[in-house]
DNA sequence: ATTTACCGAACGAACGTTCGAACGGAAGCG
DNA sequence: CGCTTCCGTTCGAACGTTCGTTCGGTAAAT
């Protein structure tokens, strides 16, 4: 039984390499459309040498989606302990997103753009974990309707239509011109709760941020790829 | 100069249910993952068949992104033709989008999903009425602005949030369980424009719907489930 | 001596596209 | 009318390329 005393942590290392070309290369040419060949030729490993750290294309991919969703989910799960308050958890939960997906384009685009390049195990282990994401989003809306809020929308197309705020901003997106992880979040928690129109058509601008000000220590943690 | 009686419309018609099958296999496997050999299984037509109807596989997606994009578009420019109020023009829209996207759920995946695939002057093509569609909300938008609304938001960062709900519907629509484009639509306009906590925190529903109640002899039924 | 890391070369399959020939009906002509 | 010419349509077969993956081997480290 040979204990190897440089190979795991070295090895973990190169396939962590692997995988951020990989995703590099996945979310430039789509999941199809990228070829084993690009990715050897842009993490400068052989290709039969990629072979080594992975077994096929797909489990490349679902690396990448797997360790890129338990940790957003991870890290949502531990910035919400604690909350009580149904709006405020909400308000987390659209920074905890957008801050992740700004500052990991390249891995949320492929979760939110490869949903089903993935067949078989591979795709039902990414969609559980997906699963319980949405499933916190919706308890939280549910609780807001508790408190009284939101009475007559529906709560799935509520819930998906953050979502779809949110996940649509990688098709526009430009770090140079629009605003950063904090505004974005901002902006999109305050549409979400109290619309576009603030009062009921005219000017009237309430303080609409009624907690989630001081969500900011929660946030700095430790994340790599 | 032979004047064909028969070749012109039927050749268009053959075509037309090439453009078909290939949106539904489009669909189904992505742009990249389809390859012709399905499409020609699909259609019925020969492999070598296929190519007296279209020049290449980008010639196949062009025209299916083409035709949908400006259907929708002419549809919205004559939906909202005469229509003054910016609000209600907003409402017209947000009707609009989601009801061809249910329509032709097929197309719009691909319109919203494909968006990378094409490349040249067929990329610039689309992108171009792309362009002209989105610069319509957001002339909406600055409207509703210039009539004292929303004054505090980035129109950018609005507009394309509302886009991304809609767009995003494709990834989780099942017209056997959710809303029809009405119901869905006034959800959607709704929660843009007033958010989900009508009035501010506690239950009160306003009556929150200023215009756009009678947009066509459509069905005015709130949504349910 | 065994295991691990690595790679050049090759495998068979599938890809988008093209070729060359066959088919079928209308047009030109006696 | 028969016969020929022509042209749009169709497709089996093949083109050359690229795909994901594997094989067989070398080199170094244990």
């Amino acid at each position: 039984m040979p204990k190897p005393s440089v190979p795991q942590p070295e090895r973990q290392e190169k396939l962590q390499v692997i995988l951020r070309h990989a995703a590099q290369v996945f979310c430039e040419k789509g999941y199809e459309g990228a070829s084993i060949r690009d990715i050897s030729r842009s993490s400068g490993v052989s290709l039969a040498g990629l072979y080594h750290y992975i077994k096929s294309k797909q489990q490349l991919l679902y690396l990448i989606q797997i360790h890129t969703f338990k940790t957003i989910l991870a890290q949502l799960e531990n910035s919400l302990s604690g909350v009580m308050e149904p709006v405020e958890k909400l308000r987390i939960l659209v920074h905890n997103h957008l801050d992740y997906f700004l500052q990991h384009p390249v891995e949320m685009k492929l979760l939110a753009h490869e949903d089903e390049a993935l067949e078989g195990t591979f795709r039902k282990e990414v969609l559980e974990v997906k699963r319980r994401y949405v499933e916190i989003a919706l308890e939280i809306f549910e609780e807001m309707r508790g408190a009284g809020v939101a009475r007559r929308l529906n709560p799935r197309v509520a819930v998906l239509s953050l979502f779809g705020m949110m996940n649509w901003t990688y098709t526009w997106h430009r770090a140079e011109m629009d605003p950063r992880a904090d505004a974005l979040a901002e902006t999109i928690a305050g549409m979400f709760l109290h619309g576009v129109m603030n009062g009921h058509g005219d000017t009237r601008a309430k303080s609409v941020r009624p907690a989630g000000a001081r969500l900011r220590n929660r946030r700095a943690r430790a994340d790599n790829l």
